[in-house]
Parts: C-alpha cells; structure tokens; sequence
RNA sequence: GGGAGUUUAGCUCAGCGGGAGAGCACCUGCCUUACAAGCAGGGGGUCAGUGGUUCAAAUCCACUAACUCCCA
C-alpha cells in the first residue's frame, strides 16, 4: 500500500489561512535595519481606505510582492511598506451616503461630528482592503503600516505646507478652477474627465451698438452668455477688421461690451466670432486677463442661475439654457442651431458634469519644483519601465500648470492657514497661532478648506518613513528602489513624488518606475460596477485560490500592453497549481527509503543530466526576466519547464528506476533528483505562487523552516549540458514520432510494437543504442533494434527524424490505405519545406551576403528534407 | 487638434530581422497504479492593408484602416 503524504487534491483556503499566519507569526515580513548593507524597498501605492480590493490591485500587489520575495529571499533587507491613503472625496461620499440613510447631510451634524463619524467609519471598515491584501499574499511589513492622517503624517503634511508657503511656492488666489457642483468642491485640472457627448453650436446675433448691423457669435453653452463682456476676433480676420474697437449689445442683458482683437481666436470655428465670458470658461479668463475685462459670475456654486442672471435667477443651468434659446428665437437673435459634439468635462469622483468656476483657491507654483524632477528623469536617475512613459512623464512636465490644492469638503487635511478677524492678517503655521501675528488678536479663525488628497499622497516615500523626524528608516530605506504602479496616475502621483523627493529630501523617492497595464474585462472594456463585468479577486481566491489568481495576473503582465482577464484562463493557471500539487504528491509517495546523497559520488543518466542542465537555463532565464520586469516571461519559464520537461519527460522516466527494487543506488538517484528539481522548482515558483509552494515545501525532506526564506535557486553553470540536451531531444523526436504513427494510425499507444532506428550517424546510434530504453517506456515499444542501413521491414511504417530512420513494422496491425493517407500528408509537407529552403540555397545574392552560419544552417536544413523525401518516397512506392 | 498604444489560430496572448508559437476552445484515441483540473495525437493562421529597406520582413521604415488610451 502507497502512502500517501500529500491529500489527493490541494486545499487552497486551509493553507493559505494557515502559512500567512505561520509567515507573520515568524516575522520574516519585517525588515530590519543593518546598517552598511544595502537594503531593498518598495512603498505600496496606498489603496483608498475605503476601497475594496479591485483587479487593478491585485495585479499591482501582485507583482511587487513577486519583487519583494525574490529580493527576500536573495538574502536582502527588504522593505515592502504598507498603509492606506485617506481619499478625501472618496471617503466624505461614503460618509455621507451613510447619513443620507438616517436623512441627514453633513452641514446637518456639523463638521466637528462629520469628522468623527468619518474616523469612526474608518476604524471600523478602513481595515477591509488591508485584510484583503493579506489573502493575496502581500508580505508587508505590517508593524509599519501608516495611514496619510496618521499623527506623524499629518505633520509631515503641515511641514511641506508652511515650507512651501514660506518659499512662495504656495499661494492663494482667485482663479479659474474646476468646480463640482455636486460634491461642491474645486477639483485639480487632471481630476476632470472628458467625454464626447452630442451637444448643439448656436448662433446668436449681438446687435452692434446703435445700428441694424450685427455680429454672428456661435456658442455651445447659451446661459454663459449673460456673463458675456466681450466679442473677441482673430486680428488678422478682414471679416471682422473694421468691428474691433466698437461696442455691441450682450443679447437678453442688453449690456454693452466691447469688440476685442485676440489671436487665441480660431477663424476656422463657427463665425469667427468667439464671446467671451472670463467667469465661466478658462481660456475666456485668459482673454480676460489680457485685456482686462470685467468677470461677471452669473452661477452659483450648486450650478444655479445667480443674481447676475437677470430674468433666470434661480433656474438649474440647463433650465436656463432651454429658456434663453426659447427667449432668443423669440426676439430674433437666434440665426441657426447646429448639432455638434463636443467634450464636456466630469468629475472624476461623481461623474457630474463640471464647471468653471471662478472662486478663491490656495496653488501650488509648479514651474520651480517641475525642472529638478525632470532632470533627475533625464539623467536617468529615475527610469521608467517600459520607457516610452518618460515621454508621457516629460510632456506632462515641460506643460505643467500650477496645481490648485484646496478642496472645499471637510475629510482630509485642513489647511493650516488662519486668517485673524480684526486685522485680515493670513497666518501659517504647523501649529495653531493663538494669537495674531501682526494686531496680537486672538480672534483668529482656520481657512475652512482642506488639501487635495493628492497633496499627502506626494509625500508618501519619504512620510511613510518618519519625515520631518530624522528616523533610522528614513536614513536606511530612503531612496527607496522601485515603484510599481499603473499609468493612469503618473500624473496625479509618480511626478508629484518626484517633485516632492526632491524638494524636501534633495533626492529621488525611487530608482525604478515600472508601470503595469490597467486590468479590463475579456473585451478589453474597462471592468466598471455599472456594467456588471468586474471580476472581484475575492471570489477568484475563492474559486480557484490565491495562487492561481496570481500566477494568472503575472503570467499576463507583459509591458505595454492591458489585461484582458477572463475566468477561462484563471482555471488554466488552477490547473497548473493542480499538476504541481499531484507532480509533487507522486514524488512524496516514492520516497520510501529515501536518502540524501552526494549527486557527484555517482554518474548520472542522460535523463539526470539533461533535467538539470534544463534547470539551470529556466532559473538563469528566470533571473533575466524578473530583472527586466518581464513577469509573464518568468511565468512562461517556469510553467514550460515545470509541465513540459519536469512532468512529462523526467517524471515519466524516473518511474521505472523508482519502482525497480534490485538497484538501491538507482533508486536513491532517482529520488534525490525528484526532490531536488522539486525543491529548486519551488523557490523559483514561491515568489508566484507563495501558497502551494509553502505547502509542498513543507513536506519535503531536508528543508529549513519556510520556502520563504529559503535561498534564491542559484545557476549551477557546471550543469548546463548542451550535449546532453541535444541528445535528450533526439529521445524525445523519436519517442514522438512513434507514438504519432501509432496514434495516426489508430493504433493504441500501449499497444507494445516493435521498433527499428537506422541511421549512418555514429553518435546518434550510440545515444539510440545507450538510452533506447527511454524510447521503449515512452512510446511502448517491446523491442527496440538499432543500426545502420537497416533495410526497411516489410509493411512497416516509416518516418525520419534529424537523419534517424524509424520502421515500425505494421504487420496485422493496421490498413495499408491508412498508412499511405498519412506517409502522402507528411511527405507534401515536406516538400513545401524543401522547395522553400531550395528557393534560398539557389539564390547567389543570399549564399554571398548573408551570415555563413545561417547558410550553413540552411544547407543542414534542405539536406534533411531532401533526405527525409527519399524515404518516405521509397516507402510510398513499395506499398 | 496633438500624442501614445494595439491589430498574429475561434478566444486570450507570446514572439519582434533568418524554419509561424502557447494556453483555452475544437477533433480523435486513452480510467498507462501523481494528476480526466489528466495523458497521447491532430486539425486550424495571405502574422490588419499597401508600399519601401534588405540576400532575407510577422519582426525595421512610411502611409492607410480599425480599435483603445492620454492630453488640449
């Protein structure tokens, strides 16, 4: 009776729960400091703390933690820093959504209470994402973990504030901003969202002042044009020349405005005539600016009609559009209405549609701090991977515009700016002022807003490590060496982190930028709640397990390119888990009398030889990959080496040598080389799949405490065997052919037939002659003859593979018809082969430029054909 | 309007100057004492189109088309 160590099938929720608890048990997720080592750091991108765990996450989590490992186990210092970011839109909407269940909104229970409903929510749900990163595997180091409202960072966030104030790079102004009338806040230029959407060009007469005459201006948006204070035209426009300068009459306000020359005018667009409204469109406010027009707001901030708006006060704004077009074509004004679609802006958070707005804000003067960060990119301090982002990353940065930071919601960081009351003095501080600065008054009052999340979030490398303190971590992690993120935020974040590095540390926040594709569904459409196609990585882990969902996401991160994940090839990656498991489980059972010798003491078989040879070309390609980011590569490597060499051949041939009882020795080979390819297999896996390898590791002898900690395989150059290999391939062609004729044939493949190899070949025969057993095993052959110029059995069936004849006598075995059909197909394939490689040899230009080792290659290669042709020619003819 | 990317087997994707590949799906045969989530075998592709460079192009260049994304 086997024994059987391992259970017949893989548990995945027993030993994922039960190995993450072992590793945070351990404590092998902590990094220590020991200083003169050079130690290895990645800071997680924070997830919104009131996220759920998203496909996007997964991949990202995913791939550094594969880093992360490897670099663990290679016996670095390594540092994965976690935490959450506390999403200030995000998280107020969550709050709020909540309230509006009990009927209340914010101003109803005032901000000092929002805020503590807010920390409350937070502690009660903000650890959900975090417990999800834990069933994918993350090896955080969670005694470090921070929040970007932790204590520590908030000072740190007050710290950049005051500084940047002080350093005039942060002011406070009145601007044009984008405005979300739902949220009720400004948002930063980047957290708008476009989209084309079918709208309408008006064209509105505006009466020249005193006369019949009158110019044609087209608009999309008619209720802006009661903030109307100027027609603008191209200067160089002859149509318009002689308008500059005079006065028209702003329809339905009847206020006079002027003519206006700018060449920020396109001619081409509706009349040529552009009005200009400096309150409610951001390049107007540009005209504005340079010809000094006054800025009439006719909205409120909840996108309603105001007092400027005459006859439509306190109509919705598109209430007020419908009824200005109406009042227009009443009174003659309205020449035509054209379809046209055009770009409207959304807030990234509600999807309302935005809009300008003219309010006072704080900004970020972004020039000064843009041109270090930018440098650092071009002297390829940092690097991006792949690196056509650095051009994304320059184009965003030769343009930048200052960043409006304020934010007119109460979650998040509130501006430590007070303004006193009697004398109008702006006092910033990292503490609160008791008293003013300037008149000694104690009347002093907080700015109200607070900071765009993405403020704090630019901090992160260095924050998270105990800046403004000078910490031994900041000192030892910091820079750190790699961040990994996906492209949609090298904006909003990676330029940001690298202005931030630079400004407050005088060095870069990372060596590495690798940015990953965004994950979508099967059609390559964004995975959306709305849409219904999200696949929620939980439930994958509860399908097909932890690994599995991995190996997947790694398996398909190959740069540049998206992810579209469909469930059919996660189940293919759960059967990849499924063969290590059972690969592993057949090893384990024939362990009996196991053990561990010196591999040199004894000489190994063709098959020991080429399986190791095979291993150390998959670990060193394995290595390249991962250096190179190429993680669908390594996966690749290790999965073809594992299934198609590991299981198929070598486990294959080791079974008799295992079930023979007369040979101790050879039983001990065979054991000792299971357990070691299966042992380097698993380490080379572990950073993937760190679950199952953990499982199987476990159970295997001679291990130390975790495959975790385990060394990195290391490339053991003597094994690399090329001879062995080629020969191992000559096995493995003939093996195939066989069973091939067989299976063509309709003859069952353990069917024991009688097999005859015949080449001129020397070496060839000696391989054939020395390891023929192999051939019998696999292709269930009872007989194996080998030899030169054997001469062709009667009623046999013939192939040629690299110049070696096969003859497998068909005698009562199989319909001659059947082996005609087959030998026909195989040799017109051949010879399409033959012609195309004859094609080349025959061409003088190709036999005198092109490389000798190609020509070479391709005379070897038509000799083959040519006399694979022959035979299998012959062959035809005398049946 | 500017920029980037993608287009290879039915599907999802590798390959990125010298014999068209993988997984899934499909067809055939197998319960060969680790695995039917498996084994063995097989069919299936003018590598989007056009032109160019080259002895040689899926691969490099140009243009065209379709789709996707970013920016204005």
């Amino acid at each position: 009776m086997i024994q059987e160590i391992l259970p017949k099938v893989y548990n995945p929720r027993e030993a994922e729960a039960k190995w993450y608890k072992y590793w945070e048990e351990k404590g092998y997720f902590h990094a220590k400091i020991e200083p003169g080592k050079k130690p290895f750091t990645i800071v997680i991108p924070p997830p919104n703390v009131t996220g759920s765990l998203h496909m996007g996450h997964a991949l990202n989590d995913t791939l550094q933690d594969i880093v992360i490992r490897k670099h663990r186990m290679q016996g670095d210092d390594t540092l994965w820093l976690p935490g959450t970011d506390h999403a200030g839109i995000a998280t107020q909407n969550v709050v709020e959504r909540q309230l509006a269940q009990e009927g209340l909104t914010r101003q109803d229970v005032g901000r000092k209470e929002f805020i503590r409903r807010t920390w409350e929510w937070k502690e009660q749900y903000g650890n959900r994402i975090i417990n999800q990163l834990k069933r994918l595997g993350a090896s955080c180091d969670w005694s470090r973990e921070r929040f970007t409202m932790d204590e520590g960072y908030s000072k740190a966030v007050r710290r950049d504030f005051v500084q940047l104030y002080n350093e005039g790079l942060i002011y406070k102004g009145s601007y044009i901003v984008n405005w979300c009338p739902r949220c009720f806040t400004a948002l930063a230029d980047i957290e708008v969202e476009y989209s084309e959407e079918e709208g309408n060009l008006y064209y509105v007469k505006y009466m020249v002042k005193d006369s019949k005459d009158y110019i044609v201006v087209a608009t999309t948006r008619p209720e802006t044009i009661l903030g109307d204070t100027a027609v603008a035209v191209h200067p160089e426009d002859a149509r318009y020349k002689d308008y500059v300068g005079q006065t028209v009459i702003v329809p339905i306000m009847n206020r006079e405005i002027p003519v206006i020359a700018d060449s920020y005018v396109n001619p081409e667009f509706g009349t040529g005539a552009l009005k200009v409204t400096p309150a409610h469109d951001p390049h107007d406010f540009e005209i504005g600016e340079r010809h000094n027009l006054e800025r009439i707001s006719v909205m409120t901030p909840e996108a309603k009609m105001n007092e400027n708006a005459g006859p439509y006060v306190g109509m919705d704004r598109y209430e007020a559009r419908e009824a200005i077009i109406k009042d227009l074509e009443v009174q003659g004004l309205m020449v035509k209405i054209e379809p046209m679609t055009h770009s409207v802006g959304h807030c990234y958070r509600c999807s309302t549609t935005t809009e300008p707005y003219l309010s006072t804000q704080w900004f970020m003067r972004m020039k000064p701090l843009a041109e270090p960060a930018i440098k650092v990119v071009e002297d390829g301090k940092i690097s991006f991977i792949p690196e056509q982002w650095t051009k994304t990353y320059f184009d965003w940065m030769y343009n930048i515009r200052d960043w409006c930071i304020s934010r007119q919601i109460w979650w998040g960081h509130q501006i430590p700016a007070w303004y006193c009351k009697d004398c109008d003095e702006i006092i910033v501080a990292e503490e609160a002022p008791t008293r003013c600065t300037k008149c000694d008054s104690t009347n002093l009052e907080q700015d109200s807003d607070v900071l765009d999340t993405w403020f704090s979030s630019a901090l992160w490398p260095f924050a998270t490590l105990g800046w403004p303190e000078r910490t031994p971590e900041l000192d030892y992690f910091y820079p750190t060496s790699l961040l990994v993120t996906s492209h949609d935020i090298i904006f909003f974040w990676v330029a940001r982190m690298i202005m931030m590095g630079m400004h407050f540390m005088g060095e870069i926040p990372f060596d590495n930028v690798y940015i990953h594709a965004l994950v979508r569904d099967e059609f390559g459409r964004k995975m959306s709640k709305s849409r219904g196609n999200v696949i929620d990585p939980l439930d994958v882990i509860e399908e097909f397990g932890t690994d599995a969902l991995r190996f997947t996401l790694s398996s398909m991160a190959t740069p540049g390119r998206d992810i579209f994940l469909s469930r059919e090839r996660i189940e293919g990656y759960r059967n990849f888990a499924n063969k290590l498991w059972n690969a592993s489980r057949f090893i384990l059972m024939n362990l009996e009398g196991y053990k561990k010798i010196d591999l040199g003491e004894f000489d190994l078989t063709l098959a020991d030889q080429w399986i190791l040879s095979r291993l150390n070309h998959t670990i060193s390609q394995v290595d390249e990959a991962i250096a190179a980011y190429n993680f669908a590569e390594a996966s690749r490597l290790i999965y073809d080496f594992f299934w198609s060499d590991f299981a198929d051949w070598y486990i294959e041939l080791s079974k008799t040598r295992l079930y023979q009882e007369k040979d101790k020795r050879e039983r001990f080979i065979a054991q000792n080389l299971l357990v070691d390819i299966l042992n380097h297999t698993l380490r080379l896996l572990h950073p993937f799949m760190p679950f199952i390898t953990e499982e199987i590791y476990q159970k295997l002898p001679n291990t130390g405490e975790s495959v975790m900690i385990a060394p990195w395989p290391r490339v053991e150059a003597s094994f690399i065997n090329a001879a062995a290999e080629s020969d191992m391939g000559l096995i493995q062609s003939v093996t195939s052919s066989i069973r091939s004729i067989k299976s063509v044939l309709g003859i069952a493949l353990t069917k024991p037939v009688k097999v005859i190899l015949s080449t001129p070949d020397e070496s060839k025969r000696a391989v054939l002659e020395r390891d023929g057993s192999y051939i019998k095993e696999l292709a269930w052959a009872d007989e194996l003859a080998v030899g030169v110029h054997i001469v062709k059995p009667e009623h046999s069936a013939i192939d040629v593979e690299q110049g070696v004849e096969i003859f497998v006598p068909l005698a009562g075995l199989v319909d001659i018809g059947e082996e005609k059909k087959r030998l026909s197909k195989e040799l017109k394939k051949t010879e399409v082969d033959a012609e195309k490689s004859r094609r080349k040899l025959t061409n003088p230009q190709f036999l005198e430029k092109a490389a000798p080792a190609v020509v070479e290659k391709e005379q070897t290669k038509l000799a083959e054909f040519d006399e694979r042709i022959s035979k299998l020619r012959r062959q035809l003819d005398s049946l």
